[in-house]
DNA sequence: GTGTATATCTCGGGG
DNA sequence: CCCCGAGGTATACAC
């Protein structure tokens, strides 16, 4: 990794055009080529970039980073304060845990969670505009369609609204309920629900897995 | 701005849980406290981070980051390799050409570019849900809720959807048509759209702008 | 490759 | 403060 610090002004010019005035900041190219320009504050985002697979072609002057769809990132380098080079090998990599993934793989193996006497038919059922989450019979086998989110909210209903449209059109599941499951539900997204004859469960993802929530944070 | 080459191990317990195992690493420290720590591939985005407004609290050992929220991040450090700060001063700020607000400006001035006849109520019409990019009558007095986007997709449609559902309980309004506007609209927008009675309509930025697209190329 | 959904999304604006 | 919407969203995953 190469990190530059610089006095510089920035162009873009892709999907959209950027300027950068001048001022210092640090130039981050990693080992795949990707360059990054940071200011000195404003979270993790830098101010301009260009990711990989890209060239760089380096003068006196000018870094001038080229991707294949055509798109430039010129750096105009007026100053250089600092230029190091560091070898950091390849990371092994994040592992996370608490994502709707693992919320989605909890429910489907205890879809009675959700709702007593639910049986799963089928995770990532799909339609023709994208996968249900799971598909469900609930005691009097009737189709029962569940949406899961870590937070729901508006977006969800409406996902879920999409899904039910096209499913209730299939004479074998026909009629089919709507379930969205999440482990916090904001008051509009359960407005809109009840328009949409959708339910709401609030679902505890540390009680899901077995845990009392204070153990979480020993892991 | 801080940049400190280390062997670290990370841990993030806030809104998910994440580990990192051992590995040499970038952190970056910036002058409003948040903290990143990245690897030298994977594009601008750090396998790990903590936004301002946080606190840092740093021993030989392992650095403790700690936001409002309760949210921590902890670096168990195993050597430093390089630690250098750098002062970068306050950034100008980036100045963008294209986005959709620019879009809007222009479709506003020129509501006929969108459908003949079409002249402006008000941009950024309110409702309760959100405000409606473009509020029109056409040349028969009907009301028109234009939605303007760079790219036409299926979220477009279902928010003019919305706004329409909402509009058209204004006795003052009613009945409201809808215009999706987009420089490029996709085929599955197209046919949510239809479905919800909804137009589509393309434009081409540069030539509202009043400009051949070459020139866009040279500033 | 296209299409769809997720994200510790980030970021900015308005009430 | 929350809510909402845009983003050069990026990224993963299924078809």
């Amino acid at each position: 990794m190469r990190l530059v610090v610089a006095r510089c002004s920035v162009d873009y010019v892709g999907r959209l055009s950027a300027h950068l005035p001048t001022a210092v900041r640090l130039i981050m190219v990693k080992a795949d080529g990707c360059v990054a320009v940071h200011a000195d504050g404003g979270a993790y985002k830098p101010l301009n970039w260009m990711v990989a697979p890209c060239a760089i072609a380096e003068s006196d002057t000018a870094w001038v980073v080229r991707n294949p769809k055509g798109e430039t990132l010129t750096i105009t380098i007026e100053e250089i304060i600092s230029d190091v080079t560091h070898d950091l090998g390849v990371d092994p990599g994040l592992r996370k845990d608490g994502v709707e993934a693992h919320l989605q793989e909890l429910l489907a193996a205890r879809p009675q969670e959700v709702e007593a006497g639910l049986t799963l038919v089928r995770r990532e059922y799909p339609t023709d505009i994208g996968p249900v989450d799971l598909l469900c019979r609930d005691r009097d086998g009737v189709a029962v369609a569940v949406e899961i989110k870590r937070r729901g909210e508006i977006d969800g209903v409406e996902q879920l609204a999409r899904y039910l449209e096209r499913l209730d059109r299939d004479p074998r599941l026909r009629p089919v309920r709507g379930v969205l499951v999440a482990q916090q539900i904001k008051p509009q997204a359960r407005v809109l629900a009840a328009d949409r004859n959708i339910r709401c469960v609030e679902v505890d993802y540390d009680a899901l897995r077995g845990l009392p929530s204070d153990e979480l944070t020993l892991f």
